[in-house]
DNA sequence: CGGCCGGTTGAGTACAATCAATTCTGGTGG
DNA sequence: CCACCAGAATTGATTGTACTCAACCGGCCG
């Protein structure tokens, strides 16, 4: 039940930025949240735990004894209700485990091969009832969710295929980059499928719409799995609302007719 | 800069439930989160602030002095880049003011006249850093409208407009018995191109699909603001994913064909 | 009384869902 | 190493639903 030290962790790590404190001008990229004598603290009542591509982390309902905090890999979060609609995908440093009465409110399974801490609940509580510190990062951690949330909503509000697929690489794009990662090759570890239910479209239209941006000279693809952004401002102009026939085709049926 | 005790209100006041004690069976109904004395306490650092029925409460952007916690009324928080989407409504106890790195990340308007309280950030983090209970209770506050969030996530994501309608009017209800309200007449407190902002419909979509839930005989409207559900099967079928048309007609065209 | 605002209704159109056929890809075993 | 297979992904054809544009209604206020 000790943390494994042959991972190169200091223990349970997250990042966001505290909503209060106003920072010099932001780099994209996020500080540590965590303090090194809190990771070790956490350390001390967590687990590593690993799960294989496709393993379901906890179901909706189940009791909810711990809480994960991601090392390595990706995993989602979904409804498995109705027409499994993903909630959120989690990386690296993201926590979750979101639950209601001591029962999960969702089903998390991992899409790549996951790494995480497992830290149960009742530990965890003990913690935060003695550490005002560690839950002032809790709350912050909880907020930067909370926008991240909003975003999704944002997202599957938009009504063109289009603004929703560029939307979506946007997002992988700057979690890369706050990552510290290539900010012109975005990698996309999820599966078609898993993209259409997160964003609200079906399989095939996820599709579609990655093919016409691709003729459309929007973005390139290497490989199912590998994004480049080619046309920035015609990509940015998409996010913004803008549909990709608009944009190709210099406003072509939408003001005309 | 103190609270007025002219109201009937011990001081700033919301209702969750923790995320993480198993309850006997839910009422339905949300536990008073703060104690009286931390309420006592909030309220010598928050004002009582009023606003009328339309005004801006805050813009995005603007720099996030402090936060809000709503004694009566109703506030939509919103984006006002593109489309107007409407991130998501508060209600009275409800607390609002989401921002990162001291900058609002939206803005707020009330949509009915509007009391709260305003607790500076800078006292709130005060507060913060040094209680680790009054920190426990603003995370299952959080962790409560994390969940909200999803929900509206999920409801963004139906395909369907009859759907995304009834689940909007199922939240409404579920609020209100939260708040020991009536369950069988609906209050709904925006108008409805607040709705169609809100659950991602034009607002010519809103009117047709309250028509259409009304001729099927699946609710009632008292006028524009009083909602009955009058076939709660078929009502609770389609908040599940089912469609009026294959409901009201018996599975009509979606098998056939 | 007239204008305005929120809401309703109608006609035509665009876009994504669906169903289904086909290709691509990665993994496995001969 | 290649043939093969299964699952993922692409593409095509058709249909349905919600958007758009636009006219119209009804209450409210000046």
């Amino acid at each position: 039940m000790i943390a494994s030290t042959s991972l190169d962790r200091k223990g349970p790590s997250t990042v966001a930025v505290d909503p209060w404190a106003p920072t010099n001008p932001s780099t994209g990229r996020l500080p540590q949240l965590l303090t090194d004598e809190e990771r070790a603290q956490l350390a001390i009542i967590a687990s590593v735990v690993r799960f294989k591509k496709g393993d379901e982390i906890y179901r909706s309902g189940g009791r909810a004894e711990a809480i994960f905090n991601i090392v390595s890999g990706v995993v989602k979060c979904y409804c498995d209700s109705d027409a499994n609609h993903i909630a959120s995908f989690l990386f690296p440093n993201d926590v979750f485990g979101l639950s209601a009465e001591g029962v999960y409110t969702n089903s998390a399974r991992a899409i790549t091969p996951v790494t995480a801490y497992r830290l149960p609940t009742a530990a965890l509580r003990g913690r935060l009832s003695k550490s005002a510190v560690l839950g002032y990062h809790v709350i912050c951690k909880l907020c930067q969710e909370l926008r991240q949330a909003q975003r999704h909503a944002f997202l599957l509000a938009q009504r063109h295929a289009d603004a929703k697929i560029a939307m979506f690489i946007e997002m992988l794009r700057q979690l890369q980059v706050a990552k510290g990662g290539s900010s012109t090759e975005i990698y996309v570890p999820m599966d078609r499928s898993d993209i259409g239910e997160y964003v609200g479209l079906s399989l095939a239209a996820v599709s579609r719409t990655f093919r016409s941006l691709v003729t459309h000279g929007i973005i390139q693809t290497r490989d199912r799995r590998h994004v480049k952004v080619a046309d920035r401002a015609a990509f940015e102009n998409i996010v913004a609302g803008g549909s990709a026939r608009r944009v190709g085709r210099r406003v072509k049926r939408t003001l005309r007719t």
